[in-house]
DNA sequence: GTCTATATTGAGATAGAC
DNA sequence: GTCTATCTCAATATAGAC
């Protein structure tokens, strides 16, 4: 019983190349990698590569795919909670700034190709999933001004777009390994959002 | 005297190329776009491109500079401007969305291919357009926390990063042709950021 | 300034042996 | 699971005629 044991994360051959993979296109950029660099850094052919995945486009998508995954999965969880406002999207925020840390190269990867894959029919769900973000968030921003947290004033769409884009763009030049740690970053992300930059007497 | 008579914007045949160049590699990325498509566009033979432009590299290059030449050179007369801190603040961001608005397809290009193109020793500059952007954007941040106009207690640097990428990112989805204008929309991203989102009695 | 014709290269992917 | 060997294709770019 114990050969079988475990899906607990033995992370096996093809979850190795997979993150070498990861780590290059997030780099040198999707298209400008090639997979004879990949199958070079994994210490095989090219060739070989084929044997764990159907393309280099496939390696991409299940990266991707993983990823978004699971942070919607937490952002539904945290819409659906019983959260008030400020602590409902501070929540969001550091979910985002979590995957960022967690999963840095794939982000960079979705950031960087993000108008490459969604040209491509297999990456169709890519716009499905923002989609459903985008509700979730509006959803939260419009509830904390219905009962008065947030300023009614305030148009929610173009709100989620602006912080969305300024958090995942940070993957950029953000680094989670220095002295701010993501949760700390997304606190200083909604403390600038809820409170501005004015000083006030 | 009237036939040399002008520098003045007579668009010509270089710069009709160059244009439909821009526009294609904004939608479809600059990788993915081939010189067969942009000499197609252009109604010519991709051959024929070379006459004008020494390769397709050029073609970006050209694009960006002149944009970013522009809008660095609106940047140093703002910053060395007698304004106060929140109109030079406001200024600023006018003056990127009004990039956005009368170059989107440059500037999405920017966005979109900028780990490619700084990765290319061609475009080295980019990264030194940066710095110095960066350099003027937190002088207007840290002078206005100086005099008691902004919070003292706010980190400029990640202040600038977080406007920055939103703003710029705002390429991917806004339309400066819609019913939001682009001062319209700088002067609500510096509204948020002024007095943020919460409401106060 | 454009076309014809083509050189050249480098990419992703495949088949079958080991 | 990896290697050997190679196919196939599409891309940028060039040379010289018109």
């Amino acid at each position: 019983m114990s050969t079988t044991a475990a899906l607990p994360r033995v992370p096996g051959r093809r979850d190795e190349i997979l993150g070498i993979a990861g780590e290059l296109f997030a780099e040198r950029g999707f298209t400008a990698t090639t997979v004879r660099e990949i199958a070079d850094a994994a210490g095989i052919l090219s060739g070989s590569l084929y044997h764990h995945f159907d393309s280099k486009e496939a390696m991409a998508d299940e990266l991707v795919r993983e990823v978004l995954d699971r942070v919607l999965a937490a952002y539904r969880r945290i819409a659906a909670g019983a959260l008030g406002p400020e602590p409902a999207l501070r929540a969001l925020v550091r979910e985002a700034f979590g995957a960022i840390a967690a999963d840095r190269a794939t982000v960079a990867l979705l950031v960087n190709e993000w108008n490459l894959f969604t040209q491509v029919p297999r990456f169709g769900y890519l716009r499905v999933l923002e989609q459903e973000t985008e509700r979730l968030w509006v959803g939260v921003l419009e509830h904390g001004a219905a009962v008065g947290v947030f300023r009614a004033d305030l148009d929610a769409r173009m709100l989620y777009r602006m912080l969305r884009d300024a958090i995942w763009v940070s993957v950029r030049w953000y680094r989670a390994d220095g002295p701010v740690g993501p949760d700390q970053l997304a606190d200083r992300y909604v403390d600038v959002l809820l409170t501005g930059v004015r000083s006030r007497p």
